[in-house]
DNA sequence: CCTATCATGTAATCCGTTACATGATTAT
DNA sequence: ATAATCATGTAACGGATTACATGATAGG
């Protein structure tokens, strides 16, 4: 039982090199900008960092080349995908999510509505169009997880647009 | 034009201090508690250290207590409220949000939906109910932002709620 | 009076953001 | 060859998280 504590952005390192069956950061950070980064985005220098961090807990291994691009390339230990598995079948004791979205924090303090709203239909009309473009050239032989989180980002997006319209709507003459 | 950049906390003190005409960090801490904070939280050590760097910046002026408490009690500068209302008027150029649930990552990830989609169905169902007993004890005479963004508050609670009930109810016999 | 909770901060550490840097491929 | 972009990192800084700490006030 070390007590190494791991962060959200540890869990999607361990759960993709799972997926991929290893590989470089760089495959990581791909991986996740079509994928998880959907809906929970990591800075690419964060995902040097922490395979790094993980290494040294002892939960990835690593295996560094001298030459050419001296690139490393990370696969799960055992202990590694122990640790991933506790964490899936362990009680789901999260807090709820926040929104944080910058725009509903302008409006909060008193921005005219008018431009935030128009602006911001717009974002997540194309962000809805991307999502349910994905969701078309699913053939649904996937992992069922991938699946069902993109239906909650297109559930979200869907209200996120309804709002915004609506909003817009009330103040585009006013 | 000081080139202190400013994070969304920083507006969020901005902005609360200015519709409380002023306060202690604990004011800010039960101003954010029961309004922003249902959307955008910021930890009490952060209510304390912020207004400190806002004071730096010349945005805020601040009175401290010799007895007592030694409390600080924090006011807008005209050069605050300058900046508040500038980001106010300002194009709203923020990135859309993302999601950032912890159950929809385990999810992804290949949590088992049955037993997640059950706590988190309630936990929305409650906060639901909190923002809409929120509403209605809403007389409609404040401000309109905080009353809009509790309307998108509800909107996301609702599809939440939604979402995973469809979720669990696909999982509870299986 | 004692204890619990309110009120008010400070400190350590870690993670995220942003910027910098540079070697390898690919296209022209 | 040269330029562009892909690939692979490192570094500095600042803000967030978490833990620690302690003086006031209220309730019993």
């Amino acid at each position: 039982m070390n007590g190494v504590s791991l962060s959200p952005t540890s869990y999607i390192v361990l759960g993709l090199l799972e997926r991929l069956g290893g590989g470089t950061s760089y495959k990581l950070k791909q991986a996740i900008a079509e994928s998880v980064g959907n809906f929970w985005s990591v800075p690419h220098s964060q995902i040097y960092a922490e395979p790094d961090r993980l290494e040294q807990a002892g939960l990835l291994g690593a295996e560094r080349e001298s030459g050419g691009r001296r690139r490393t390339r990370y696969t799960l230990t055992a202990e590694g995908l122990a640790v991933l598995d506790a964490w899936r079948e362990a009680p789901a004791d999260d807090g709820l999510p926040e929104l944080r979205d910058a725009a509903l924090l302008r409006l909060f303090m008193g921005a005219d509505p008018g431009p935030l709203a128009a602006v911001r239909e717009r974002a997540h009309r194309e962000r809805l169009a991307h999502y349910e473009a994905a969701k078309a050239r699913d053939d649904g032989t996937g992992d069922r997880g991938p699946w069902e989180t993109l239906e909650a980002g297109i559930a979200h997006e869907g209200v996120s647009v309804r709002f915004w319209s609506q909003l817009a709507e009330r103040h585009h003459h006013g």
